[in-house]
RNA sequence: GGAGGGAUGGCAGAGCGGUAAUGCAGCGGAUUGCUAAUCCGUCAACCCGAUAGGGUUGCGGGGGUUCGAGUCCCCCUCCCUCCGCCA
């Protein structure tokens, strides 16, 4: 949600800013509700006053037995000016409202510029691209090569998109969990939060996938949506909060399914784990000061890097351009881990600051010793990192050419010391 | 599923038809060797206004009754308690 103030004070960096985002600029339309809707305003408590003051001229004259009935007369030919009035401040208010809550957030100035994925700028790689001599298979091939992984048996309880894991794949997602959750808690300051999967409008408001993106998510016949990313449930713990500056930062994680309609994905990854309807991901989100919010994006791209490090995975890190990143994002990094069996890097995950655009719209505020009235929180939120794709990338990357799998160092520990997952 | 209770400013908490008590916290000021205490003001959001200041709204949300609604009536949402069911 945009600072409608600020919109008044500079309209043409807004409209530079949603231009950038190759939208239209808006401002024009914005500042015309909004001084019509000020102008009904001004007129309706004009009116408000007089009747109030008639209403308490009345009180007064029937105490002391007096007659009031012209009195009386004015303000029931009142009502009905107010009435209108009042009428068209809501709708204006309404218009005003919708028009906002589907603008997305600005762009930050350090975003480069561009239309899609192409366009997105690389920061820097870590690791050195696995190219095997024999010819490296894709994860789907393996796991079902192993017998760990189907695809057939999930299509015939749930359809496309889903997949059923067994035996020691099963237990990587779980290892792998455990192993991001033990690094993000034990050496990164982050709280573990085991948060609800099902929320309601408000909360789905709040993080801005309503009401723009609804046919993105699933929702249940009395009203739940199944939450797309636990990014939704960790920023909303300080919804309506007012919190005080020394409680940041606020660093939370939570290990959670995730559920996606991928409405407009039809025929994109449609084989393998790589975009399923059901995934885990491992979240983590931050509540800063203003000022701190920069640096806390660099910082939290440094802990999801930290997982692929000790997993042994190379990946580069990108700066999502202006037409790639997400509706609530001001700046956004994605990380892109190395597969092998496509021969490309694949995004694994995705930390974005969005500066005040959702504490704005759940009402996440704090308040400074010293200083008068409340600011809004920073919101910050990256996985760390998504687990259905580290377990392909662990699958690709440590696969030999037997079709067996390396168990990573760092999970094996969680893997009851196994070493290699082998068929048979 | 059944029965009951509740929702008021950052928090606590009164009011039950006539301009939202009071306490704590916060902010501004006064006083005071410092601290503490005390006193006064302020205390939300919004509108008008260059400022001073003025005004409106705000008692979970929406509608109604009334000259006037936190207070009365209707609908909805959420929270809590007890019973039942249940991992």
């Amino acid at each position: 949600m945009h600072d409608l103030k600020l919109i008044r004070e500079t309209p043409d960096a807004f409209d530079a800013g949603l231009l950038r985002r190759g939208m239209t600029p808006q401002s024009t339309k914005v500042l015309e509700l909004d001084a019509t809707r000020r102008k009904v305003q001004t007129e309706l408590q004009d009116m408000l006053q007089q009747r109030n003051e008639a209403s308490r001229a009345v009180g007064e004259k029937k105490r002391k037995g007096e007659t009031a009935d012209s009195l009386i007369k004015k303000v029931q030919t009142l009502k009905e000016r107010i009435g209108e009035a009042e009428a068209r401040e809501r709708t204006l208010g309404e218009e005003l409202e919708a028009l906002l809550a589907n603008l997305p957030n600005l762009p930050g100035p350090d975003v480069p510029d561009g239309n899609d994925e192409y366009d997105n700028v690389e920061v820097r790689r870590h690791g050195e691209p696995a190219r095997p001599a024999f010819a490296a298979k894709e994860h789907f091939e393996l796991g079902e090569a192993l017998g760990l992984m189907s695809f057939d048996l999930a299509a015939k309880m749930s359809g496309a998109r889903f997949v059923v894991l067994r035996g020691a794949l099963a237990r990587m997602e779980r290892a792998l969990a455990s192993f991001m959750l033990d690094l993000h808690t034990g050496e990164h300051d982050y709280a573990e939060i085991l948060p609800p999967a099902l929320v309601r409008d408000n909360a789905v408001y709040g993080t801005g996938q309503l009401p723009k993106f609804a046919e993105d998510l699933f929702h249940t016949d009395d009203g739940y949506w199944l939450i797309p990313t636990a990014e939704v449930p960790l920023t909303n713990l300080v919804a309506d909060e007012i919190l005080d500056a020394e409680d940041f930062p606020i660093r939370v994680t939570a290990w959670t399914p995730c559920f996606r309609s991928e409405a407009g994905a039809a025929g994109k990854d449609t084989r393998g784990m790589i975009r399923q309807h059901q995934f885990s991901k491992v979240e983590l989100v931050s509540i800063v000061h203003p000022d701190e919010s920069d640096a806390e994006l660099e910082r939290m791209t440094g802990c999801a890097e930290e997982v692929l490090k000790r997993l042994g995975l190379p990946y580069r890190v990108v700066t999502l351009c202006t037409g790639d990143m997400g509706f609530g994002a001001r700046k956004t990094y994605d990380i892109e881990v190395w597969l092998p069996g496509q021969g490309r890097y694949r995004e694994i995950s995705s930390c974005s600051n969005c500066w005040d655009f959702q504490a704005r719209r759940m009402g996440g505020r704090f308040r400074t010793p010293g200083e008068k009235g409340t600011r809004f929180v920073h919101t910050l939120n990256g996985s760390g990192v998504a687990v259905g794709r580290a377990m392909i990338a662990v699958m690709e990357n440590y696969q030999s050419e037997d079709g067996s799998i390396m168990v990573p160092d760092a999970l094996r520990p969680y893997m009851g010391g196994l070493e290699r997952i082998a068929a048979g």
